[in-house]
DNA sequence: ATCTTCATGTAATAAGTTACATGATTAA
DNA sequence: TTAATCATGTAACTTATTACATGAAGAT
């Protein structure tokens, strides 16, 4: 079994602690979306391959009549984990956005809506902010003990501040189109 | 014919003179990689299927005994390519970093390994950014005349300082760490 | 009562990558 | 003459998303 990267944030969302497939969408969908988003329908075969390969163990724990499986990390998928974070091979990171697609495009507009179209995407990305503080997952690690939960909230943090730094970016540009309108 | 992102930025790059397969794939290589990456396999397909529709017109352009299809926009084309450019409707940018995702699970590892994975991250950022300054594209776009080519130049800026403000931001965490340490 | 959340999964589809196959032209 | 670049495409595979199906428990 090849273990990719969706393997590893399922070995390292139920290390700490998010043991079900549902808990590990829901922590994945707060703490980890900005950086490797995740579907459901990615969670459950993986879980069972991962059980299968003997890197998870898991346990029939159900919620009065509400049937659920829970898992722990066995010492090979501990092992695997911290095998990937040691590792030096890593691809490099990838970013995309539509909206800075069409902005690469955006020559083909008259300057208004040049400035139209900026100003969508910080509207855009304003919505993403709000919606990644309002996360649990990260609410929840800040009050966990520190020294457990540091990197979670470090990425958090880097998540805001990527978004604040595009928002200035975006509203400078913005700004030099607007005085050249002026003009 | 339902047009996504990869359909528009071949339209935008054929209208900004990347006329055929070839030259489609090379511009996005250094002008869209870092917003938008693509693959050969995705561009002739495509192009197929925009002029099966009527939004790209081929004409056979061989360069003595090298066969060569070259494309132009047509009306159609220029209209969907404005038309996306001006729709409200655009999915939030999505972030994919397997550095970052291992920075998560972090607080897995020792400290000095904590170090050495944000350490291999910047190294690895600092890659891509010789790699995307070496792109002809840019270079070419701003021997161009400013009017036609400004986008493109201030999406490779922005992707310039996108990798500043991280690895500035890494290496703020990295001394943090490594205070910890020395004391 | 009814809506939301918890909970697990599958099927179908879409999107994207890697590898392969072929061959001409140009620069070192 | 050998390597790199120009040039077009396909096949196989991997990865990821959307939609569907089902049902219990808890909150309003």
């Amino acid at each position: 079994m090849k273990l990719r990267p969706i393997s590893f944030l399922i070995l390292g969302l139920v290390r700490v602690g998010a043991t079900s497939g549902y808990a590990i969408k829901k922590a994945a969908e707060t703490g980890t979306k900005m950086i490797w988003p995740v579907s459901l329908a990615q969670v459950y075969p993986e879980l069972a391959k991962l059980e299968e390969h003997g890197y998870l163990e898991r346990s029939d724990d159900p919620q009065g009549g509400r049937a659920r499986s829970t898992y722990e990390l066995t010492q090979a998928g501990e092992d695997a984990l911290k095998g990937w974070l040691r590792s030096p091979i890593e691809p490099p990171p990838q970013f995309r956005s539509e909206g800075m697609l069409r902005s690469f495009f955006a020559d083909a507009l008259p300057k208004e809506d040049q400035i139209d179209l900026l100003r969508r995407q910080r509207e855009r990305l304003v919505e993403v902010k709000a919606w990644l503080g309002a996360g649990e997952f990260r609410r929840a690690a800040k009050e966990i003990d520190a020294g457990l939960m540091r990197f979670p909230v470090l990425m958090g943090a880097y998540g805001d501040d990527f978004i604040d730094f595009t928002l200035n970016w975006i509203r400078r540009v913005e700004t030099e189109l607007e005085d050249e309108l002026d003009k």
